[in-house]
DNA sequence: ATAATAAATATTTTCTTGATTCTTCATTAA
DNA sequence: TTAATGAAGAATCAAGAAAATATTTATTAT
């Protein structure tokens, strides 16, 4: 009798529950929601929400990692883009960007909902920020076989944009500066990447244009 | 009758209260110790540090300020050194790394004191980026004057390094890795923005050893 | 068995109140 | 006038009680 399989079990009453879950979580907040309403919204009680999820944190989880995962597939579509692997990468990073500001901004709730779990479950934080790099890497990789990218590693390199880009990534960022000044910083770290700081010897200035 | 001048007075009063303060904050933290108790220390009373000091907030900003600087004294120090540009960015890099991890690790009380201060006075922590930005400003066209680095505007690429370099210098973040991780990652991350990612036409690869 | 519940328990949050602490001000001393 | 203070007022914090909520368990229905 195995309990909920965390990620597999789109059970319909699973599904009920996630669904009532994150149109209070969206209208509520997360702390403000309790599993009575909940409970009531799907017709019943707390306690069977117990049945379908281990917590309330669980529930939380769940929808954060949905949210996550809508992320890296819009991530995912710019990566598939027909274009050279240094516009894409670019793309990347302001993609990145966009999509931080946006929850900031737009998504409130939802926002402090994944930052909710995301201090009690640092799982989900970090699956969604390996599955970030191993995009970053078929990038990388891909740009390596069309002899547009030099790099040894494509892993490392990856794990090291992902680094390099942290500020567009974090929410808590956001309330620095306007967003057209993260959009030229992020161009401008993104090139940065890209061209590197080192003179070339041939001094192939290939940088495109700004 | 200009109160207190914000950071040319260096007045012995005011000297003498900064450092009963800061003996105080390291010790019991700054939420913990009392405008009373840094009075008591200076044989005075707390209505009197008012005379020298704005408030509490004031005194835990000027030894903030004084933190950072010392941070950017040694940053400073990394780039004055007799080696290529390349190896003092990579420097800068790692030195960032190490106050932000050791000032989380080691002093525990001053990080608190600094997070204190950087939430409700946000200029503090602006001025000392904007710092740090000229330093890395210096360094890079230092570069460029010695035909190392190329780049088309030092302050923009300043701002950029800067940007890149986020996950090293947020105490917050040092609990998300191991000391050593975090140190490779930093030598990823300089080799990247040293290097770029950009295949070069005449495919010398002049990356530095690992 | 499986699904569900009401009631019991455990945990967390909220509220209240008293105490502490910060800050200002009127006054005193040099 | 400048330096300093004690006392008053304002703001914040802390402890504990009360309420709300999360979670478990024993029980019922299918």
């Amino acid at each position: 009798m195995a309990l909920n399989e965390p990620s597999i079990s789109s059970d319909s009453v699973t599904e009920e529950i996630l669904k009532a879950a994150l149109q209070r979580f969206e209208q509520y907040g997360y702390s403000k929601t309790t599993m009575s309403e909940i409970a009531g919204d799907c017709a019943m009680s707390a306690a069977n929400i117990y049945r379908y999820f281990e917590n309330k944190l669980a529930i939380g989880a769940q929808l954060s990692m949905r949210c996550l995962a809508e992320e890296r597939a819009a991530l995912s579509s710019v990566i598939a883009e027909d274009v050279p692997a240094a516009i894409r990468m670019e793309r990347f990073v302001l993609a990145s960007l966009e999509h931080t500001f946006l929850r900031w901004s737009q998504k409130p709730r939802i926002n402090e909902l994944v930052e909710a779990v995301a201090r009690e479950r640092i799982d989900v934080v970090n699956s969604h920020v390996e599955a970030k790099q191993t995009l970053l890497a078929q990038l990388i990789e891909d740009g390596i076989r069309r002899n547009e990218f030099a790099a040894s590693d494509p892993a490392i390199t990856a794990h090291a944009v992902l680094a390099a880009i942290t500020l567009f990534g974090v929410p808590l960022f956001m309330q620095l500066k306007p967003y057209e000044e993260f959009q030229a910083l992020a161009k401008s770290v993104a090139e940065l990447m890209l061209g590197g700081l080192l003179a070339r010897s041939t001094n192939n200035n290939c940088r495109r244009d700004r």
